[in-house]
DNA sequence: CAGTGGTCTAGACCACAAT
DNA sequence: TTGTGGTCTAGACCACTGG
C-alpha cells in the first residue's frame, strides 16, 4: 500500500452488498483519477485487514472489476489500475430473422447460390485456408413483408459445418444454423459504408447510389475460421441499433 | 430435480476449475437442447448434493452464467433457463481519438460551433427536454493526420453538464469530457448508411455521392439525456470495427 | 523463499416468494 | 413455514511470480 490515503467507510447497516461497496470505492477512485493507470492495489490480504471484510468479499470484488475492465490481475504479482480506458460502447447485432419476427412482420429468404467452389487468393485469406481449398458459399437475400432488407454473402469453412448444403435456411438463418453447430469463440466485426456494387443493388431493388451498411463478420473456433460473412444492409431501409444499459461500470 | 438424469462427472484432478466444468455442463445441456427455455434447474443445495462441492462453487457458477445471459434466476424462487437466446455480437466503439493515437497518427479537432440554442421540436424531442429549453451544441470535425475523418453534431443537457461551452476539446473529446463528469448508466446507437448533406460533405472533404457512416448516440443518466450526438464517418476512410472474445458462453 | 491471486470448503444469516 | 437465492465468513491449499 503504498499511499496513505484512508480507504472507504463501509456501511454494514444498508441493503447494499459489502462487495458493492468495495467495488462502488474503487470504481469511483479510478474514476476520479485518484488511483492512476498501472497503479498497484493493496493485496487481497492488506483489503481484507484495511476494510474489516473477508477475503471471500474482496476477492468477489475484484473480480467482477476485473471482468468490468477496470481492473487488471497478473497471478503471483498483484492488482492494478487496468489500461485505457477505453470509453467504449457496444452495439448489438442480432439474427435479423428474429428480429423481424420479433417487429411482427414476415422474414423471408430467397437463396441465390448455394453450392461448394474453391477459394481464391482472398477468399482463402479469409478462411484462413489454402488456395484452392474447397470452402462451402451461400448468397441469399433476406425479406422483411417482401421488401428486401439484407443481402448475404457468406462462405463456410467444410471441416466445421460439413452439413451446412443441405440445411433449410427457410427455417433457420445461417447465421442461427451456423451457432446452433459450433459456438464460436471468438468473432471479428467491421462495419462500414459503401455504394453497392450493380449485383446487390438489383438483388437489394435499390439505386446505384443508394448507400448500404456493409457489415463483415467473421467468426472463429479454436482459431479456425467457422465462417465470413458479408452483409449489406440497404441505408434507408435498415438500421442497426441497440439501446442497453451500462450495467455496473461496464466499460471494456 | 425433475429429470432423472445424471448429471455430470467433475474431473477433481484436472486444471479446469470446478465451477468452469460446472458452467460448461450446464452451458452444454442448455446449447444442446436438453434443458428447454424457461426450465427450472436444480436448486444450489440440490446441485451440491448432486456434485459433491460446496454452495459457493455452486452459487459462482450460476451467478456467472446468469451474468453470461443463459440463466435468469428469481430470488425466492428458483434458476430458470433463460428466454431468447439472442445470438448477438458486440460491435465495440472506442473513443475516436484514443483510436487515431492508438495507431500513431495525430488528432486534431477543428470546432465549427459551440453555443447555447434554444431546442426546436426535433431537439427537444431527442433530449427529453421541453421545447424551447437551452441547450448545448457542439459542431466539430475531426482530423486525423490533418485528414477529416469525423463529423460531430452534438447536443449536451446544460442541467447535467454546466461546464461543458468552456471545456477544452483540443485536449480531451466531448465524448471523454462527458463520460469525465457523469458516468452514464444507459446508452442508445443507431448505425445507418447515409449520403452526407452537403454541409457534412464539404467538412468532411467528400463528394456528396460518398456514402458515411452516420452513428447516432445517446446516453442518459437516471432517466435523464445527457447527451445526442450525430457522428458522420466517411465510408472510405473510417470503418468501425472490433474483435473480441466471446468469453465464456457469452452469447446475451 | 515470501507474497500474490485462484480456488474451494462448510458452515452461517438474511430477504424473498410461494404455500 | 419451507425452500429459494444473496451474501458473508474464516479458514485452507494451490500455482504462479519475484527476488
Amino acid at each position: 500500500m503504498e499511499r496513505g490515503d484512508t480507504l472507504d467507510p463501509l456501511d454494514r447497516f444498508t441493503a447494499l452488498p459489502l462487495y458493492q461497496q468495495i467495488k462502488e470505492e474503487i470504481a469511483s477512485r479510478i474514476q476520479g483519477g485518484r488511483w492512476s493507470v498501472g497503479q498497484k492495489l493493496p493485496s487481497e490480504n492488506e483489503l481484507v485487514e484495511l476494510l474489516g471484510v473477508s477475503r471471500m468479499t474482496i476477492n468477489r470484488a475484484l473480480r467482477e472489476l476485473t471482468r468490468d475492465g477496470l481492473l487488471v490481475r497478473v497471478h503471483g504479482v498483484g492488482t492494478f489500475v487496468a489500461e485505457r480506458r477505453r470509453h467504449a460502447s457496444l452495439i448489438q447485432l442480432r439474427d435479423i430473422a428474429e428480429e423481424i419476427r420479433e417487429a411482427g412482420k414476415t422474414h423471408r429468404l430467397k437463396v441465390l447460390e448455394l453450392e461448394r467452389v474453391d477459394a481464391d487468393r482472398e477468399l482463402a485469406r479469409a478462411m484462413a485456408l489454402a488456395v484452392d481449398s474447397p470452402v462451402f458459399r451461400l448468397v441469399a437475400v433476406h425479406y422483411q413483408d417482401d421488401v428486401p432488407v439484407l443481402y448475404e454473402d457468406r462462405i463456410v469453412n467444410p471441416a466445421l459445418a460439413p452439413g451446412f448444403l443441405d440445411a433449410d435456411f427457410a427455417r433457420m438463418t445461417a447465421t442461427a444454423y451456423l451457432v446452433s453447430i459450433i459456438v464460436p469463440d471468438e468473432m471479428e466485426h467491421v462495419v462500414q459504408a459503401v455504394l453497392p456494387e450493380p449485383r446487390i443493388a438489383a438483388a437489394l431493388e435499390i439505386g446505384r447510389g443508394e448507400p448500404c451498411l456493409k457489415l463483415s463478420r467473421r467468426t472463429f473456433k479454436d482459431d479456425d475460421v467457422v465462417t465470413s460473412a458479408a452483409l449489406f444492409y440497404p441505408g434507408s431501409r435498415y438500421s442497426l441499433g441497440a439501446r442497453y444499459f451500462t450495467d455496473d461500470y461496464r466499460v471494456r
